[in-house]
DNA sequence: CGAAAAACCTGGCAGC
DNA sequence: TGCTGCCAGGTTTTTC
């Protein structure tokens, strides 16, 4: 499900949680991506959440014992924040964080998404190798640039490996190269500094409207306060296939790219 | 080694 | 009403 501004846009509804103190674990279900470690609970219960941050597609819980948690939520990953009175059990609620008076409750029926407890979040195996962050000033052309020289994939599979560039996913690789009428299937190595300078700042300016308008929702993404993302109504080519390019009229195509549907409009996009 | 394919899961939907 | 096959916002593991 979530890419960088869904990501992004969870974050944020869990942020009044800062300063908040963990009063309870309760894990339903420890078999996600990785089986939740059975010393998960003793480590972040009675604890403070002392920040929360964002890194790549991953929610960091900083904990007051100096252990942070790692979450991600995978495909199809949500969270939601319900009053402790409230007792709603939904299918496929894992964990829930309990709190004095809200409680945040993690739900993913695929059980891509992991939750992970560590004392060095900078030298975890799912933290070290990410690359750098879209929305900073080390997301560049000239870096991008010379990224794409080593390269010998196309631009689309670059694009969504996280160790080129974070957060960005099948939706807003698709929207990106269309607003810098690149295609797709073009090889990264093939891009010059003019292309790189144009899909970085159409990756950007993407991620941050998306995240403006809370994230994309499809069928099933809601943030953590329940509200859906509107980003649907302005995607230009994702899942737009046979309809008309908004730029030039002609049709959308559909294309598949390392297993992944990949949309793009021929005319506009070389 | 890097790139492509398969794998991990469940649910929804189209087609028969 | 099934049942089958395909598709889904991600990332690791396996294979080539």
């Amino acid at each position: 499900m979530p890419e960088l501004p869904e990501v992004e846009t969870t974050l944020r509804a869990i942020e009044k949680f800062q300063g908040s103190k963990i009063q309870k674990v309760k894990i339903y279900n420890r078999n996600l991506r990785w089986k939740v470690v059975d010393c998960f609970e003793s480590l972040s219960q009675k604890q403070f959440v002392e920040s929360l941050e964002r890194r790549a597609k991953y929610i960091i819980f900083n904990l007051s014992n100096n252990k942070s948690i790692i979450l991600h939520l995978g495909m199809s990953g949500s969270l939601r924040i319900a009053d402790n009175n409230e007792n709603f059990f939904i299918k496929h609620d894992h964990v829930e964080l309990i709190f004095d008076e809200q409680k945040i409750i993690y739900n993913d029926p695929r059980r891509f998404g992991s939750m992970h407890i560590t004392s060095n979040v900078q030298k975890h195996k799912l933290i070290k190798d990410l690359g750098p962050e879209p929305l900073s000033k080390k997301f560049n052309a000239k870096n991008f640039y010379k990224a794409c020289r080593y390269s010998k994939t196309n631009i689309k599979s670059f694009l969504m490996n996280q160790k080129n560039v974070v957060g960005i996913g099948n939706i807003y690789a698709s929207e990106s190269l269309f607003l810098s009428s690149i295609s797709p299937l073009r090889d990264a190595q093939d891009l010059d500094l003019e292309d790189c300078k144009r899909l970085v700042a159409s990756g950007k300016k993407i991620l941050k409207k998306a995240i403006a308008v809370g994230g994309t929702t499809l069928k099933d993404f809601y943030s953590a306060d329940g509200s859906p993302g509107y980003f649907k109504f302005k995607l230009n080519v994702y899942g737009r296939e046979s309809e008309d390019c908004k730029k030039c009229g002609e049709s959308i195509y559909k294309v598949v790219i390392n297993q992944r549907a990949t949309f793009y409009c021929k005319s506009c996009q070389t």
